[in-house]
DNA sequence: TTCTCTACTGTGAACGCTCACAAACGCAGG
DNA sequence: CCTGCGTTTGTGAGCGTTCACAGTAGAGAA
């Protein structure tokens, strides 16, 4: 027998009890939550008082269950948690996403399908309309999900350009091939000939289009490319460092290096070190990402600035619009070189 | 009159169109979907056969309007986003949870409170229900937020201890006091006498306690404690070299640092390195929290570990435990001593 | 057989909201 | 004065569930 009084969990106002003390029906009251058309103003501003009185907050579970819409998106991670998270740029798009959104009182679902067996339940819990649509973070190619989210009509943005699929899906992404064009060009007229890429996977679309602007801007300036100078990691410190190594190996008279990331920047940085070559002395080394790693490393990276803050903000944008009922869109944001110490 | 067969968003099964299929009625339906007491097995497997069939998914919207629970946590950052974000045992916190709460099939909502209007804004939307409980981050003590929720009776557990109210909170806390204790009996066990301590902020339970742990232990070991040796860093990299400095100049015969934070400490060891010290030839430095940064750096640093991944179960489960109708619980878990190279 | 008890099943009502519709109310024009 | 029209307002229905309750069947005891 709990007497709810002034403490306690007490029933909270309906729109019923804001239409009594505003003496007007459920209705005006629904109307004025809804944008307030066909309200005449007198009604509106009773309206408007009755809720400061009561305290009321529409329940989002009611206007659901007969609008059909959920007015909260999905942030879905379809990558091994671990890498991601660590990763102080998916930091910044999550936040970047998380305010967009509040902007628009629409909260997030975070997501995360490591598994095979959470991925399948995610997917049906996003299919079944328990979101309204799905920011999709996942760099490699092949994702079922993003092709299956695709195929049940689900409003859909992803990060980054999708592989696999084409046109049919929106995306945003920075300029991966400008940006790498930017760094080449940057070493190049430093005076450097010789210039290595430790690259990304070669099935993201981050390592093949910053290698594409790798070689372009190489052919265009009429330098051998020369394939010795080509290695692979896969974004993690250590394997920037192997692929040091590596290149050091196959070409010793390497005088520069373009690393498709900086957290294997540090790596490289590293390796040269331990290998006796001075930075930026005898090898230029420049990055891409501008995480924090850049200016933590010694020496600090010239790197390629992605604009997170942007690309978050454009995939909200982007996302909402489609589910207004827009069609997908692409966009793609410039990148910034940031020159430091590193070449 | 649509027929909708093949394609397009057509209307998603009903528990009326499952309990057709399983020719039996909406309320054995609803019993299997919500632990399938008093049915018998012959329209259990009729029910989940027409369930597979269907493909059938609970309205959670529907559920919720009823039920009044929400059947989802809210995951709420109360701190400055910048410094929490590229916090890595953060993420792994964040991660965690999440995970934790995928096993009960509980979307987690990520909500941020960073201006004092979204602090309004997300208090309004979790005391109206539309969550069952909170997570709640923020270490600073008086945060009106953790008051607020307290008081309209939602269920709450806070990570690390809170510093204002009493026991009337939940909390899960790595034990920051015997951790330092550790850490500085190992240092005394070195044979280091004139051990120095950078401690975070005192208004933070972290650096309340494992200063206090650092403390006793040089009581019970008969070392003079020396304020000279004591200075307090915000867990910033900046604030543990500034920390050095200000040692070094007050108690040069320093030969051991106790640092609060692994990116402190990161600091200090670039501090003791330019003031011409060997670590840990001339001084050892302890770390506290076993974050990435422990083995980046050069030499890897001994710390403490805290135990984030049990630290976000335990903080589901006993989220999940309060909603249930348990009183609240404070939790507090052991931290490991990892020796690497900085002693 | 008949009664009782238990295990199971079906059925309205309700949750709080939006939507479509109808009613009411001016106000201008014939 | 009536008609027609546009704006504002009220009302009933229904979204998909769960819950309480009533009903049914089958087993065991008398």
């Amino acid at each position: 027998m709990t007497m709810s009084n002034t403490a306690g969990r007490r029933r909270p106002p309906t729109i019923h009890d804001v239409a009594r003390v505003a003496g007007v029906s459920r209705g005006t009251v629904s109307r004025v939550l809804n944008g307030g058309h066909h309200v005449s103003p007198a009604a509106q501003e009773a309206v408007n008082a009755a809720i400061r009185k009561t305290g009321y907050v529409v329940n989002r579970h009611a206007r659901s269950l007969i609008t059909g819409r959920s007015d909260s998106i999905g942030f879905l991670l379809t990558e091994p948690q671990e890498k991601l998270f660590e990763d102080p740029n998916f930091n910044v798009l999550l936040r970047g996403c998380t305010q967009a959104l509040a902007a628009h009182d629409i909260p997030l679902l975070l997501m995360l399908a490591g598994t095979e067996d959470e991925r399948r339940r995610i997917t049906r819990y996003i299919t079944a309309g328990h979101v309204d649509g799905v920011l999709l973070v996942s760099s490699h190619s092949g994702d079922p999900v993003a092709e299956e989210l695709r195929e049940a009509g689900v409003p859909l943005v992803q990060c980054g350009k999708p592989m696999g699929l084409g046109s049919k899906v929106s995306y945003v992404a920075a300029d991966d091939r400008d940006g790498a064009r930017d760094m080449v060009r940057h070493l190049l007229s430093l005076g450097r000939r010789r210039i290595g890429v430790v690259t990304g996977p070669l099935d993201t679309p981050g390592g093949v289009e910053r290698l594409a602007g790798y070689k372009e801007v190489l052919s265009e300036a009429g330098v051998e490319v020369d394939e010795r100078l080509v290695v692979t990691g896969d974004y993690s410190r250590a394997s920037g460092g192997a692929g040091a190594e590596r290149l050091l190996e196959r070409a010793p008279d390497m005088d520069a290096v373009f690393v498709a990331s900086d957290l294997m920047a540090q790596g490289v940085l590293t390796a040269l070190r331990r290998a006796g070559r001075r930075v930026p002395e005898d090898v230029s080394v420049g990055g891409f990402d501008d995480s924090p790693a850049a200016t933590e490393s010694a020496p600090a990276l010239t790197t390629i600035r992605q604009p997170w803050d942007r690309i978050s903000s454009e995939m909200v944008r982007v996302l909402l619009a489609q589910i207004g009922g827009d069609d997908p869109a692409a966009v793609i944001l410039p990148t910034v070189l940031v020159r430091r110490d590193s070449t």
